[in-house]
DNA sequence: CTGTTAACCTGAGTGC
DNA sequence: TGCACTCAGGTTAACA
């Protein structure tokens, strides 16, 4: 579900409510997410105010006045929720926060892809973290680096501007977006693509990415902000889940294709 | 090192 | 209704 538009909403919409409180309590009535929930989790963070809300990628990291860090990821279908304490739960509510303020912080996650994990107070790294590329928005990803990092590989470029390795936070939607933006096919290899050409992706990919932030995110079946708000960006898309449509540009058929495991759109004339 | 594939899991939608 | 099948916004572990 989540791209870095979508986890960026959540932090938003978060943030006001978690800044400053205290976790009373946390109830984890299903441990099993893509990794299992550390045990020590909730006697280690309940007690504890919650002084940031920070965004890595489509990590969500949340510091505590212990100096211990929650690291949170929504997987494919994850959400977080502001709700009401007397809320009821539903079948995939698996973590509660419960706020000294009277507030809950509910985690769902339907499929389980996601991650709720400790970063220890006074480890300098978390395994998650490290070797994460740059944030798009950061002047370190341009099109200098994008040219640089692509030379001699081999694997499409849609591939590598999802790889987090290389930037964060462009999932299957953004980088398909971005590159019919750019005038590039999604099967391109990296290794072809122009400087120019790299100017024009990096300046695609954060375009898109503000866009969509600016808009609360793209809700295409399920993805909901901190209050269970829909988001806009849908409306934005000019390729994705278009297949047979017509291009908004020039009119010829969208195409369909499959570039490890994942659809990807494309409009044959616009992109090259 | 690079690149590809399967795997994790549930639910929604489609066709028979 | 039921069943079989496909697909879905992410990531990594295991392989060639």
């Amino acid at each position: 579900m989540p791209e870095l538009p979508e986890v960026e909403t959540v932090r938003r919409g978060l943030a006001p409510h978690l800044l400053g409180q205290r976790i009373d309590t946390i109830v984890v009535r299903e441990p099993r997410l893509r990794w299992p929930i550390p045990e020590s989790l909730s006697r280690r963070a309940s007690g504890h105010s919650v002084v940031s809300l920070m965004r890595r990628g489509k990590y969500l990291i949340a510091a505590l006045d212990s100096g211990d860090r929650l690291i949170l990821h929504l997987g494919m279908s994850g959400r977080l929720l502001v709700v009401d304490l007397d809320t009821p739960v539903e079948k995939h509510d698996h973590v509660d926060f419960e706020l000294a303020s009277g507030t809950l912080i509910r985690f769902r996650d339907p499929r389980r892809f996601g991650a709720l994990l400790l970063w220890p107070s006074g480890e300098e790294t978390h395994p998650l973290l490290e070797g994460m590329g740059p944030e798009p928005f950061d002047a370190e990803f341009n099109g200098a680096y994008l040219f640089r990092r692509s030379r001699g590989r081999r694997v499409s470029i849609k591939s590598f501007i999802m790889n987090g390795r290389i930037v964060v936070g462009a999932g299957n939607i953004y980088a398909t977006e971005s590159l019919f933006r750019a005038g590039i096919r999604p099967r391109r290899a990296a290794s072809r693509l122009s400087r120019a050409e790299c100017d024009r992706l990096v300046s695609m990919v954060r375009k898109i990415l503000e866009e969509a932030i600016d808009l609360g995110g793209t809700t295409l079946r399920d993805f909901a902000g901190a209050h269970g708000e829909a988001g806009y960006f849908q409306q934005e898309l000019l390729v994705y889940g278009r297949e047979g449509e017509g291009c908004a540009v020039c009119g010829t058929l969208i195409k369909r294709v499959l570039v490890n495991q994942r659809s990807s759109f494309y409009c044959p004339h616009c992109q090259c």
